[in-house]
DNA sequence: AGCACGCCGACT
DNA sequence: GTCGGCGTGCTC
């Protein structure tokens, strides 16, 4: 008997099935939710769409998820819940972006949850508000006090209003909020979560001439009968002037921007009105894309190769022909943009999309332009200082096909493209490619390399001085290498001078950090009106202030670091955690007066340059002065215009820009570059210091000049970049990485252990790294280690570092096991609050 | 992540 | 005696 039940019910449901999805939620929860799939959704829902869902115990939490899975088995030990709303018809992701999420929770040991947040524009995250309805069903059981009276009486005007907006009816000070929440108690009232996509399209008025006036005679009909009514005729008139409509009818179907008409007086404004209310004009409402007009007036520019890069751009063909992954070594201002365009528009021709990523600093409107000039607006830009709804419309005309084209940042690697051709990393050794932060800590270069491989598209890595560990790749095979060893045009090399700081000090020409060499050769560079950059990798005035009677310096009470002076803004400030404090007069242990600065930043760089050459122009470019929205580009440009003679900055300053009348760099404190305590210390110090000689000297002309001061001339990584010796950089690295099992030869994981109370982030530190040397050999662990600066917020930091050799061991396998030892201290009772971040492939 | 539930200090 | 502190556990 019960059995034929059970039968008949399961063919009952296989007939009506019940269909479950799989989501990704955007929070931290290692793992997909499953939720019911409403009847009616059934038919629409997709992989890839976007569904609203509730979520948690507080009915009326919402999220935006997205489906990853479809499918009929109902979980076995929970009511799945129902999914609320289904956002889009076509799913917005594609397949490749699911499995590229799943691919990056997997490798750099997140959430998949994490990579939907940083992946998705927020725009594309649905906001939720909660609001408040009278509730219908309420029949005054209870006594209300004279507030909630008249809150209800508010309430009952409207048919639902937002916490703010009852603030605001109930007066300053009214405490809504808790009168609110006492009638949610007496059921008097509901509140719900009203959502709403906060991507919101651009609209645009426009207007147009009735249908009627198309035709030419209606047309001279009309404007005999405005006559009498110059004001009008003029607006008339004034719109054919725009709109030729005697040539193209069809063009007043496109209409008119509203402002264009009635842009000067009033008048006009009325007469508009009056032939809108009159039928001669109607006016409608259109989607404006936010980036039409941006491109509109430039003249289409076309690209002109030299030999040598028509040579790189054919030999890059060539290698893909057998490799997927180039890597384009030319030296700087070789004209890389040129070879870049060249294989953008092979790719382009022949029907694939291109991504194009750039660091951040370096996507500034100098190379923008230059891209627009050549594909117009079918190129997308994908930047972090763009606006959210800038930014969906990129995400949505890559789902649509308008943008085969993008070039943007690191997190444009998440955008949709199911059809790439060509991927494009520049300055494929720059280490802002590295997210740190907030999880998924991912590499975009690397991230570029797997969505290319699932794409089969090929990828081109772009640098004057490649990573290390690309080079390593090229050099065994693995990428193609192609040579770029020629300036553009006639441009040469800079001529890289040392300058011995100990030297000038002992003969006591200094005036105060510029030695005698780099005063005469800017001054000199002033004469020939031709401009200059200095570079000093610190902002600020100084990094300390100390006592010169006693051992007191000024330190951070939350961070184990000093306090940076920054003259501007008169204040100590820690560079880590963001802490103030105002500058003392007097030593606050001792009272002396002789409090000083030591050390210099940028600040005082630019503070000195107005004392010694007090004519010229210095303009300071650090994160200081390039905090406001579009202050880079107002830097860049008045730098271009030539009518700055200086420009002092820090590593900001180091990346891909190009200036034509630049011939002379300084370098200070090329020591502290040096002598950073990391194994890549040398590396860095060499592509930085390479990298800001790259500025000077790029057209042709007179060759540029780089004074580096240092204490100590010998040191052998100085004498590399004079010869521009990459090779003898790499050979040398190489083989101290080896020796020290260092990446390449490795795959490094960082763990980053972190606790309020010292004790406890040492005791769960110790313990994970016990566990961790136990299970892979003490050669592949090292720590726990206090890093650098051992306490950032208030917060005890100590780190283990995971060496993995790259052949013949399971990865996969070692982060399971990493990340299950991790679990284990995080259910210790003792040891549970510590926070434990892994960094996979850590910089 | 956010949110509720739950057990111990300073307050009408 | 209570309001509220944040430790703990869960979310389909």
């Amino acid at each position: 008997m019960e059995n034929q039940a059970n039968t008949l019910f399961s063919s009952f449901d296989s007939e009506e099935i019940t269909f479950f999805a799989d989501l990704i939620l955007p929070i931290p929860v290692p793992k997909l939710f499953t939720y019911r799939v409403p009847r009616g959704m059934a038919d629409d829902i997709k992989i890839g769409a976007r569904v609203i869902v509730p979520f948690g115990k507080k009915n009326g939490r919402v999220l935006t998820a997205i489906v990853a899975k479809l499918h009929n088995t109902p979980p076995a030990t929970y009511q799945a819940r129902y999914i609320n709303e289904l956002l889009d018809e076509i799913p917005l992701t594609t397949s490749y972006q699911l499995e590229l999420f799943g691919w990056i929770s997997e490798y750099y040991m997140c959430c998949i949850g994490e990579v939907m947040n940083v992946a998705l524009p927020s725009g594309l995250k649905i906001s939720s508000q909660s609001k408040v309805q009278f509730n219908p069903d309420f029949d005054y059981p209870e006594l209300l006090t004279e507030f909630e009276e008249v809150l209800l009486t508010e309430l009952k005007k409207h048919s639902a209003l937002s916490y703010e907006e009852l603030e605001r009816l109930m007066g300053e000070g009214s405490n809504a909020a808790a009168i609110i929440k006492s009638l949610i108690g007496k059921k008097a009232i509901i509140v719900f979560e009203e959502v709403r996509e906060k991507y919101v399209p651009k609209m645009v008025r426009k207007v147009r001439l009735n249908r009627n006036y198309e035709e030419r005679e209606q047309l001279l009909v009309l404007l005999q009968r405005l006559e009498k009514l110059p004001k009008q005729q003029e607006v008339v008139m004034r719109y054919l002037s725009h709109v030729p409509l005697q040539r193209t009818p069809s063009l007043n179907q496109k209409g008119l921007d509203k402002t264009i008409l009635n842009q000067d007086d009033e008048l006009s404004q009325s007469s508009l009105s009056t032939l809108i209310k009159n039928q001669v004009f109607e006016t409608f409402e259109i989607i404006q894309p936010r980036f039409s007009d941006n491109d509109a007036g430039l003249p289409q520019v076309e690209i002109k190769l030299t030999d040598a890069q028509r040579s790189a751009s054919s030999q890059i063909m060539a290698q893909f022909e057998s490799q997927n992954i180039v890597l384009l070594h030319g030296i700087t201002g070789s004209g890389k943009t040129e070879v870049y365009i060249d294989l953008i528009q092979q790719a382009l021709n022949s029907g694939s999309q291109v991504l194009y990523l750039l660091p951040e600093i370096a996507l500034t409107t100098q190379i923008v332009v230059r891209l627009q000039r050549v594909f117009g607006d079918t190129m997308g830009i994908y930047h972090s200082k763009f606006s959210d709804n800038e930014r969906v419309e990129v995400w949505k005309g890559v789902v649509s096909g308008q943008y085969q084209f993008v070039v943007g940042v690191r997190s444009a690697v998440f955008l949709p493209f199911d059809n790439l051709g060509l991927i494009i990393v520049d300055e494929e050794h720059e280490t802002s490619y590295k997210q740190h932060d907030p999880a998924p800590r991912y590499h975009a270069r690397d991230v570029a390399i797997m969505l290319a491989h699932w794409q089969q598209a090929k990828v081109l890595l772009g640098s004057a001085t490649p990573a290390l560990e690309t080079y390593y790749q090229a050099k065994q095979g693995r990428y193609g290498l192609v040579e770029l060893f020629q300036r553009f045009g006639e441009a040469t090399l800079p001529n890289i001078t040392l300058v011995n700081v100990q030297q000038e000090k002992k003969q006591k020409t200094m005036k105060n950090e510029f030695s005698s060499a780099l005063l005469g050769a800017l001054e000199a560079n002033m004469e020939r009106k031709e401009q200059s950059i200095l570079f000093q990798n610190r902002r600020g005035y100084s990094p300390y202030m100390q006592c010169e009677d006693c051992d007191w310096t000024a330190e951070c009470p939350n961070c184990a670091v000093s306090l940076t002076y920054h003259q501007r803004d008169a204040e100590l400030r820690c560079h880590y955690c963001g802490h103030k404090e105002s500058v003392p007069r007097l030593c606050p242990t001792c009272g002396s007066t002789k409090v000083k600065t030591i050390g210099f930043g940028t600040e005082k760089l630019e503070d000195q340059l107005q004392i010694f050459f007090p004519q010229s122009r210095v303009l300071r470019m650090d994160l200081d002065t390039t905090r406001a929205k579009n202050a880079y580009q107002q830097i860049i440009q008045e730098f271009e215009g030539g009518q700055v003679d200086i420009l002092v900055g820090t590593q900001m300053i180091t990346k891909g820009l190009d200036f034509d009348n630049v011939s002379l760099v300084g370098i200070f404190d090329a020591d502290r570059l040096i002598h950073f305590p990391d194994f890549r210390a040398t590396e860095r110090a060499f592509q930085m210091i390479t990298q800001v000689s790259g500025r000077a000297g790029r057209r042709a002309g007179r060759q540029g000049t780089v004074l580096i001061q240092t204490s100590n001339p010998q040191q052998p990584v100085l004498q590399k970049v004079i010869d521009n010796n990459y090779k003898g950089l790499y050979e040398e690295e190489l083989k101290e990485r080896q020796d020290f099992n260092y990446p390449p030869f490795s795959r490094l994981i960082k763990l980053t252990i972190r606790h309020t109370d010292r004790a406890i982030s040492h005791q769960a530190a110790q313990r994970l790294a016990a566990e961790l040397t136990d299970a892979l050999g003490s050669s592949r662990v090292l720590g726990p280690e206090e890093p650098l600066v051992e306490r950032i917020r208030n917060q005890f930091l100590f780190d283990i570092l995971i060496k993995i050799e790259r052949e013949k061991v399971n990865i996969k396998a070692v982060k399971t096991f990493i990340q299950d030892r991790i679990n284990d201290i995080l259910t210790d009772k003792g040891l549970r609050q510590v926070s434990i971040v892994a960094d996979v492939d850590c910089l």
